[in-house]
DNA sequence: TACCTTTGCATCGTGCACGATATAAACGCA
DNA sequence: TGCGTTTATATCGTGCACGATGCAAAGGTA
């Protein structure tokens, strides 16, 4: 049985894969309510974090590029949720800030992640065992980016 | 500072969002060699495992709808990698089995999992380490796929 | 200053994901 | 047997992801 390594249930990107979409689509009741996606509520969080970001600082981040970026952020501009402008020092830039919507939607946001990490914890997992989770995955987060860049 | 919570850093959801992404594309270079994508290896995978499975045994398996995975089996089936059959005892069942050529890519696939589970341990994560994680997601899976049903 | 390269963002095409909905076959039960 | 309900699959619309490519501004260099 040496293709045992090629059944679903050995296999490691599978179970990433499926927790990642099933966890995304445990936020939705939470979102739909403030009319928002999973990847938009990324860019509130990081714009929340900071006053104001260009879409290459808003690509370092969430490791997202322009190419999905670009038609995201405009969708959120549509909404009235962010502004974008050319920067004046740098023409090639563009600016990205939070409208007054944009930023009120924080308050809501609140209460999200204590909600969902409700869920995360069970009899055999316990907040330190989620740490643990979260260090390996930005281990491999690190990893894999860092592959990508030696790539081109 | 009561919304730390609501920082990039402090969520459990994202480094998922993120490795899940960034694996599937570490996936890339082998699946282009093969001219499939990552959801369409996974079809394959239990195909690999199982002669012949309907639609909704597939979804089961992968945790995808209909509407997912019907024009994906439309796309493989365009590029003969398997068939589509009405079953004749259950007129509402379709049944995919794969054609010889869907078949022989399996020895193309086997050493896949192998390079991929090298670049994932490091000096600070061995192999039961990425068993733990495994199963913690498998965990998770379970519960999500459970919270769906109740919303049913 | 002319020119080549790099950088930042955007557009295009393709393939997922997925909610909502449609449709036909099968089932259950009065 | 008739008929409402469930089941299996498919279609449609929208929003990501992402490779390939385009383009203009900025930077570097002879």
């Amino acid at each position: 049985m040496d293709d045992a390594q090629l059944k679903l249930s050995s296999q490691v990107c599978f179970p990433l894969y499926s927790a990642s979409r099933l966890l995304t689509k445990a936020y939705k009741p939470y979102l739909d309510e403030m009319g928002i996606t999973y990847p938009q509520y990324l860019v509130l969080i990081v714009l929340w974090e900071n006053d104001e970001l260009s879409v290459n600082q808003i690509t370092e981040k969430l490791l997202l590029n322009s190419n999905t970026l670009s038609p995201l952020l405009k969708r959120m501009e549509k909404m009235e949720l962010l502004q974008r402008n050319r920067s004046t020092t740098d023409e090639r830039s563009v600016i990205v800030q939070l409208t007054e919507k944009g930023k009120s939607l924080k308050d809501q946001a609140k209460p999200i992640p204590d909600k969902l990490i409700k869920v995360l914890l069970t009899e055999n997992i316990n907040l330190s065992d989620v740490l643990q989770l979260k260090e390996m995955l930005n281990e491999w987060i690190k990893i894999l980016t860092e592959d990508n860049k030696n790539l081109e």
